[in-house]
RNA sequence: GCCGAAGUGGUGGAAUUGGUAGACACGCUAGACUUAGGAUCUAGUGCCGCGAGGCGUGGAGGUUCAAGUCCUCUCUUCGGUACCA
């Protein structure tokens, strides 16, 4: 007989077997506690890759161990399915977006069964399906009726060449990634949805996610970024008006010698009307309006401003100061005027010293003498207080509050918080969308389109514009609309759709009852399965996605429609999948497969034969051509070991550099398991699987090798349950099975008598339990070849038992200065004493010793038994 | 610049609260079985040294009977963020 394991028979057969018996549905079940368990859904690019296969095994072996330990598990799958990526594919190959999403869904679905992962795929959504979107624009709707949502005027990264808003990260080097084209700023109305009303909030439960890692609340928080400060109000000189602006130093304010006010502030152009920098100013707010305002951007442009021909009063010295406007000064961030006090503030300093502007002192440590004049750079530190009236010689940290205080008692400020986080700009010029369901009428302005005309289908054939763009705006049966409130014929459709990060915020609630049609979901079975559990995605969703999805959930819980707001309990965020990118003069990037090695040992284009050059290890991504299909793996060694393997070569939440090396070892465990099995089933007798493994307590065990190996195999189950319940160190699980594998090949099963046989069954039996959510078709098959009936899945998780977790050996250590010197092994029960008697009496000791006398010896009783003379 | 994470053999990685550094694998070396081996099994494998022994967790200090683990400083890599007033 030939004993291999043939994944490419038993996997199959296990599936078809799964899928026969429906035995991954479930339905709500209030005798059952629940577990939610999710992974984030894929963009239907086409293919899976190895980061997919990482990230979904790892869910499904929680999942799979969950149900073990008796949960009604929900594990559901979709489609992330609008997004631009379609658009150009649907232009490059000729196709349509729909066309192409569909068909990429289509295959790696398949991919993902293939991988034997227990999805309830009666479940699954597809965002870019009219059921899905239609609840997304009711929600949309009412959020407009409550305020939540709102139109304004704002700027967005445009291309000309292609007529669209292209996302900051689809902006390289100033150019558009798809034509190259410079993107300016262009200023277009936009709807937003005020997540800023929940700045506070989402703040605040950050640290109210315990199940969340560190790293991602930090990001979470550095993004909305609250900082506490003061309003002050400087009235405009010869005007009964005033210039608010945000300082977290309001101590400083006596120092303020002039201001800055960003070139979109509203108040610019009529500071200026009528002074002799009018056209001055005009001309340099047009300038910086065409300036990119990006990260990149910035490096590129020196700060700069003119002055408006406007002054205004510093509230604290009542002096007339000069008003800028300066290109550094963002609208979007407070009030988007600051206060400029040169002598406590570096840019405000650079920008003094170009401009020829006062630099007054107002806070300095103590014993300096600092002179505006003569200073080198601003002192933004504390200190004591200078040139600052009453409130000399007052400590700056003091100062903030009195300040504050005595400028509110005239009216002229008040403490505030400031956040970073702005409204959440969701339209987008694009086609693949789901559309935001209003109408602008000539007479009625923007008109909500009635609940019963939903859903706004997107067209589906539209055809896409060669040189890129929504195609809506130009599809009159699309466009062109009736008035819902004065039935004028001539009113038109908001071409724009909304930004995909809005299915992907509620989808998991989508999946608890993904076909109802009474609303965006059944509010039982949300109530059953929600919050989500355990989510599973990768870091880069960090800020975005996990943030747009706890707002979310705020919104519905303003609602009334659910009565949470955190929508994942806990949240592994597991690291990414890299691989080295490659790069040929001709082709630009290469995947891994367009590269070979040529006589001389170098790697050459399969296309053009020129030198390939290596690039640095990023994760992989389809853009960048650095992917793996797991294909290949699963030809040549099924899906088990894939997914083994995958578990096995690092801690799901480290990123890792991909190799196949070591692929052979994972296929390897699995045949050694394989043969074991095989081996023991040939050489026990019938009887013993009869009568069954042993089970008892390890002190009525006879032989030292059964006990042995019997504590062994608790260890193991206590080992494995620990990591993959407490940590998800399926790693170190792994290397536990491994260890009793091996010892269980270190005995001679021909001279085995029955009681080790039994132990021995024990063990088999437990491995194979303790692998199963890994390796799930493997285990069912020899679960089934060990003449046991139905689907593992049903068997309860293997417990251990607590009295048998030790040996009644241990081991002793002995060092020496803590150096370690010796070992012995000695009963577990032996009394301090005789165990330091025992490690002095020992050669190797004495001899370290000499004829010195210990001074201390150190005896430690935890994990391990350590004893340590100190001469 | 700021925030965060990580640096351990030739490689991936172990080491739960300070207590045998290198589990488990990959790779490599030798041997066994075999017509054959990219199958399987056995033994070895951190570095230096013939040896006793010494040295070893990015680097430098420190605390401790004992430090990969704690403290101080520092270097490198990766991720996030960036004129945030």
């Amino acid at each position: 007989m030939e004993q291999r394991y043939h994944p490419e028979l038993v996997e199959p057969k296990w599936q078809a077997y799964w899928k026969k018996n429906q035995v991954f549905k479930v339905t709500e079940d209030s005798s059952k506690e629940k577990y939610y368990l999710l992974e984030m859904f894929p963009y239907p690019s086409g293919k899976i890759h190895i980061g997919h296969v990482r990230n979904y095994t790892i869910g499904d072996v929680v999942v799979r161990y969950k149900r073990m330990k008796g949960f009604n598990v929900i594990h559901p799958m979709g489609w992330d399915a609008f997004g631009m990526p379609a658009e150009n594919a649907a232009i490059d190959n000729n196709t349509h977006p729909a066309a192409w999403t569909y068909d990429n869904i289509r295959a790696m679905r398949e991919q993902l069964k293939r991988m034997g992962f227990s999805y309830d795929w009666d479940r699954e959504i597809a965002t870019c399906r009219p059921e899905y979107y239609k609840w997304e624009q009711w929600l949309f709707l009412k959020m407009l009726e409550k305020g939540m949502a709102y139109r304004k005027e704002s700027y967005v990264n445009w291309c000309e060449k292609c007529q669209t808003v292209l996302a900051n990260e689809q902006v390289e080097q100033d150019k558009c990634w798809r034509c190259s084209q410079t993107v300016h700023q262009k200023k277009l109305w936009q709807w937003f949805f005020k997540i800023t009303d929940y700045a506070r909030d989402l703040l605040v439960h950050c640290d109210e996610l315990p199940g969340w890692p560190d790293k991602v609340t930090v990001m979470q928080k550095n993004w909305i970024g609250r900082s506490v400060g003061s309003e002050l109000k400087f009235k405009i000189d010869g005007r009964n008006d005033d210039i608010t602006v945000f300082t977290t130093r309001p101590d400083t304010v006596f120092g303020a010698t002039f201001m800055c006010i960003a070139p979109e502030h509203p108040m610019v152009e009529s500071l200026s009307k009528g002074t002799s920098k009018e056209a001055e100013v005009a001309a340099f707010v047009q300038k910086v309006s065409s300036q990119e305002r990006s990260a990149e951007g910035l490096e590129k442009y020196e700060k700069e401003g003119v002055f408006t021909g406007a002054f205004c009063i510093n509230p604290a010295t009542l002096e007339k100061i000069p008003v800028y406007t300066a290109n550094f000064v963002l609208m979007g961030y407070g009030t988007g005027a600051i206060m400029s006090v040169p002598a406590g503030d570096q840019r405000d300093f650079d920008f003094a010293r170009k401009y020829g502007l006062e630099i007054r002192v107002v806070v300095q440590p103590e014993g300096e003498n600092f002179d505006g004049n003569t200073m080198k750079e601003a002192y933004t530190g504390e200190g004591l207080m200078v040139n600052s009236g009453e409130f000399n010689g007052l400590d700056s940290k003091k100062a903030m509050d009195a300040i504050t205080g005595w400028l509110e008692k005239k009216g002229r400020g008040k403490k505030t918080v400031s956040y970073r986080l702005r409204d959440w700009g969701i339209s987008r010029q694009r086609y693949w969308g789901a559309p935001i369901p209003v109408i602008h009428c000539p007479d009625c302005g923007v008109v909500p389109v009635p609940e019963a005309d939903l859903p706004i289908k997107l067209p589906e054939d539209a055809n896409l514009l060669e040189k890129g763009g929504s195609p809506l705006p130009g599809l009159d049966y699309f466009a062109k609309a009736t008035c819902p409130e004065c039935g004028r014929k001539d009113a038109k459709r908001d071409t724009d759709t909304m930004d995909t990060f809005v299915e992907s915020s509620w989808y998991y609630l989508r999946y608890c009852s993904p076909r109802y049609d009474g609303g965006m979901f059944d509010p039982e079975a949300v109530k059953y399965w929600a919050p989500v559990d355990q989510y599973i995605g990768g870091v880069e969703h960090a800020v975005l996605h996990l943030l747009y999805s706890r707002y979310f959930m705020r919104v519905l819980n303003t609602l009334g429609m659910i009565d949470f707001k955190e929508p994942f309990t806990r949240l592994l965020t597991q690291g990414m999948v890299c691989k080295e990118t490659m790069t040929c003069p001709e082709h630009g990037y290469l995947y891994p497969e367009e590269a070979v090695r040529n006589d001389e040992g170098k790697l050459s284009c399969t296309r053009c034969k020129s030198h390939v050059e290596v690039g640095r290890v990023i994760k992989m991504s389809k853009s960048k051509k650095n992917v793996v299909d797991p294909n290949e793996l699963l030809e040549k060694y099924g899906a088990d070991v894939t997914r083994l393997f995958s578990l096995f070569a690092a801690p799901p939440e480290r990123d890792l550099e991909w190799s196949e090396d070591g692929v052979e070892g994972s296929n390897r465990f699995v045949n050694r398991v394989f043969r074991l099995a095989l081996e023991c089933m040939e050489k026990f007798n019938n009887t013993m699987f009869a009568t069954g493994a042993f089970t008892g307590s390890a002190f009525e065990l006879e032989s030292a090798k059964a006990k042995e190996l019997y504590i062994k195999a608790n260890q193991t189950i206590k080992k494995v349950t620990d990591d993959i319940d407490k940590s998800f160190h399926f790693n170190t699980a792994i290397s536990a099975v491994m260890e009793l594998v091996n010892a269980l090949y270190a005995i001679d099963l021909d001279s085995a008598d029955d009681e080790l046989k039994k132990v021995i069954l024990f063990s088999l039996e437990n491995i194979i339990l303790l692998l199963s959510p890994i390796l799930p078709h493997f285990c069912e098959e020899l679960f089934e070849k060990l003449g046991k009936k139905g689907s593992i899945l049903e068997q309860p998780w293997p417990e251990y038992r607590e009295d048998c977790l030790e040996t009644d050996e241990v081991l002793v250590v002995v060092q020496v200065n803590g150096k370690l010197r010796s070992k012995f092994t000695i009963g577990a029960q032996t009394n301090e004493a005789k165990i330091k008697e025992t490690a002095l009496a020992d050669k190797k000791i004495k001899k370290h010793i000499g004829d010195k006398d210990p001074k201390k010896v150190i005896i430690i009783r935890k994990k391990q038994t350590l004893v340590n003379i100190v001469v």
